[in-house]
DNA sequence: GCCTATCATCTGCATCCGCATATCATCTGT
DNA sequence: ACAGATGATATGCGGATGCAGATGATAGGC
């Protein structure tokens, strides 16, 4: 029952692995890893700082701007100034930063979806419920336990 | 049924955070991940080339040589020179390799025993058996399709 | 015996990462 | 009005990483 590999030594290199197959699709549409979070979390909904931004997807505040600079360069957000609080800037998705996103998001998709075809349905559905949870855990929480 | 969040979303913060969880549980037995990884590659089976270790955990081959000088210092494992091919230093575990191995994982396991507690049997049973799956596909696999 | 390939090792380079610090603008509570 | 907190930003440090040579020892094919 408990005979098995540790658990981050098999996530771990997946984690790699599926990066190092992702990251050719997302500099087809000239995106980073990064990047390509920033526009994952903004879609979601829009975040009003950019702090925030880098809390949600795990970055660091300070080495999030460039990333933020670039996309804002390519025309993929916006960052406007909050008029209620001038120290923030608001940050969305423009219409081009949400169709780069969709057709990056497909091309990922698919990647993925050969991947998981090796999986028996069951398999596969205890899986992705199983990384839903898991993945919503606050990190505090896999540490703590 | 296409409808969820990118794999790579969510299985890499989850790598992340049981990595960052599991670091302090190695330390306390004076392993690094690489270290451990070492320990756990040639528990499976020893290994004849430290090029071949190198390939099966991941590592890059002259970055890893520190780590092996470590452990060889610990005296948790042995590297010896191959009479057959003296260019060659065959690898293996010592006896206190084995304990501290086994030790360590043993702190690793109460973890994630703890993690996985929180999925229903039926999802703990897919998830691990996926994992098993995806993890034995070689990287090109991945990449490839 | 000689040429080429292989193994372990060392070194240097460019990159990325988390983290800490500092600055400037602005907001908020008193 | 003033002090302290907060947001965006720039910068530098230390550590880790992938990668590309270069070297010395040794094997193996011819």
């Amino acid at each position: 029952m408990t005979d098995r590999p540790d658990l981050a030594a098999m996530i771990s290199p997946l984690s790699r692995a599926l990066i190092d197959a992702e990251l050719p699709v997302l500099h087809e549409h000239g995106l980073s890893m990064w990047a390509y979070s920033v526009l994952l979390a903004l879609d979601e909904r829009p975040l009003r700082t950019q702090a925030a931004l880098a809390e949600a997807i795990g970055a660091d505040k300070t080495r999030i701007i460039g990333y933020l600079d670039d996309l804002q360069r390519k025309g993929l957000i916006e960052r406007t100034p909050d008029p209620a609080d001038r120290r923030v800037r608001v940050l969305s998705l423009t219409a081009e930063g949400r169709r780069v996103r969709d057709s990056a998001q497909a091309g990922i998709r698919r990647k993925e979806e050969r991947l998981l075809a090796r999986l028996s349905p069951e398999d596969r559905r205890g899986f992705l419920r199983a990384l839903r949870t898991l993945a919503a855990l606050p990190p505090e929480e896999i540490a703590g336990a």
